[in-house]
DNA sequence: ATGAAAGCGCTAACAA
DNA sequence: TTGTTAGCGCTTTCAT
């Protein structure tokens, strides 16, 4: 490891010059040709500051907490850790990932993110819900991510439940399907109360009628599978939108038992909450993307923007890129999230 | 922040006596009362070690990098993550998660984990492959999660894939299946091959014929599902060991459009791959869990041993156990994998 | 425009 | 048995 004292000896000045130059902040305090010097030796040395003998003088590590609850076993994580760590690279932020079991030693992993001085934190849950924030993170720079603080006043980004519901409606209705259910979820939680405002609001918006009989919420398996034939049984819906992809299953079984093809015989439009089905089980499942890898991105350009005291700028790697709010704002912010056209739509207008 | 210069002030004793008696090295060195007082000024200031400070002198830190390869949008990765950082925090360390694009900047991540100073390396991979390890992780201590190296030499864990096929398929003789299909994978991958073995030992051991014709391997989804109609159409098997849950999946398709039931009419059992079709889509699928959970944490207690140069000793929380390898080990050890009973099989002895 | 010196919190020789 | 001193790599006054 190259140090700067190397450099210093090296160009036969001292260890302050070399420091001034290699952080930029030698304009005007150190002659051109001096600082030209320190910086060819560093880069042929291959100097790479310490980020951890820097933080020492300026308790500043660059360094990120990650705080999340997953409870137990998620797979919808993995996303939101992705962008999270693409910004923090792209930033020059390294970050320390820790899970709190919620229930006991929510604490423990906080304070020892403290101990190793992270310069801001990021509390994440790994679906969209309200929480309490723990109060050992009160006062310290904090992002939420897929979360609503219950006490409010808490940056943080959340997807747009509500657009969710709305497209994905709107594409059934664009498809020329006229009797569109809802497989909403028993939960009360933000997903499914937002996802079902957006349904009706699309289905008022296109003049078509509510009707409540073909707006479910089922829970469990087996009875969900149940509910959902019976909803077939009875009001024959030509197109599906489901809370989640796992919802879209029963209708798939359910379609399949009678002989029925989703994308031919019915429509399905599902919010890709596990991400695999998309991509593994369901091909021909048109799915609303969540935004995972977006929420994790903005929340640390978001941080380390409050951090810094500047904004950031800089973008997520193309492709993975749903519609990105804007940095820097204060308060709750909601993505909109991308749907991803398959062929489990049919088309009949 | 307490530090050990406020508690020395306080006790009237110098730094380098409160350092002994913090870091526990007083046997015999400082007077027991005065290492009791320190002791105690310590716990009434709420006194913490700063680990970076610590580490500017002796070169560790106490953190762990953990590179991993999700490609883009990965499932898997959850319990990998958090058995790592479960044993991380039991044993004192911290986890600093990096994601190498693999393709580009593959060292970039790793020479930034070094910059951090961090005292050993994790590489994982999100579904059990065989790479070829950095260079630039050469030398350090560095412990494999769920890959092989393709040169050989660097300790690691995978799941233990010959078993996984063995009990799936012994699961479904047991129950009384007289035609067990394999659906396995296309990919020549670890995972395939050998469970693959696992089914034709099981059936061999079974004293069962080896049928050719039930042995198939599939891909894309449509021509999977194609596939495994024509397998029901055709050869009638009673059972069905499903490379993974996705797989299985299409058994519970093709069941549907014929007016079977699984655990009714035929049985099934699968792995786990994306351990929430185990959980919400398909509860009636018996499916064998994989140890990832299980990797995670006996990689940082392999890693940390190594690096400390002792046996450590700590266990996984309860519950989350499938089989744990001992620790400390060289080379590539495997981890059984539990089967999760659930009723997709029928029983017909 | 440059350097000397102090110090961040801690550990480890070496003295006493 | 305890304290003094030096120094890890870096930043930051303050002299020069």
């Amino acid at each position: 490891m190259t140090t700067m004292k190397e450099i210093a000896r090296k160009t036969g000045v001292s260890t302050s010059t070399v420091s001034l130059v290699l952080n930029g902040r030698d304009r005007g305090r150190v002659k051109s040709d001096i600082a030209k010097r320190v910086r060819a030796a560093a880069e042929t040395m291959g100097y790479r500051p310490n980020p951890l003998a820097r933080s020492l003088r300026t308790s500043r590590t660059r360094m990120l907490g990650f705080v999340s609850d997953e409870i137990a076993t998620t797979p919808y994580a993995g996303g939101i850790i992705l962008g999270a760590q693409d910004a923090a690279r792209s930033l020059g932020y390294m970050m320390l990932t820790v899970n709190t079991d919620e229930r006991f030693d929510e604490d423990g992993g906080i304070a020892a993110l403290e101990r190793y001085g992270v310069d801001g934190f990021m509390y994440a849950t790994m679906y969209h819900r309200t929480v309490d924030v723990p109060r050992s993170l009160c006062g310290r720079p904090l992002v939420l991510v897929d979360a609503d603080a219950r006490n409010g006043g808490v940056p943080g980004i959340v997807p747009d439940e509500f657009h969710i519901g709305y497209d994905a409606t709107r594409r059934l209705v664009d498809a020329g399907c006229s009797r569109i259910a809802y497989v909403g979820s028993r939960d009360r939680i933000p997903a499914q109360t937002g996802r079902r405002k957006g349904y009706r609001q699309a289905l008022d918006d296109a003049g078509m009628p509510y009707d409540p009989r073909l707006d479910v919420a089922v829970t469990g398996n087996q009875p969900a599978v149940d509910d959902v034939d019976s909803l077939m049984e009875r009001f024959h819906p030509d197109g599906f939108f489901c809370f989640n992809d796992a919802h879209a299953w029963y209708v798939y079984e359910c379609a399949a038992r009678r002989g029925m093809r989703v994308g031919r015989d019915v429509s399905v439009v599902g919010v890709d909450n596990h991400r695999v089905f998309a991509q593994t089980l369901a091909p021909r499942l048109t799915t609303v993307a969540l935004p995972h890898y977006e929420m994790g991105f903005w929340a640390v350009c978001t941080l380390v923007s409050r951090i810094e005291g500047v904004a950031v700028d800089v973008r997520p790697s193309a492709g993975l890129v749903a519609d990105m709010p804007q940095f820097g704002g204060d308060g709750t912010v909601a993505v909109r999230c991308a749907l991803v056209e398959k062929d489990s739509v049919a088309h009949r207008s």
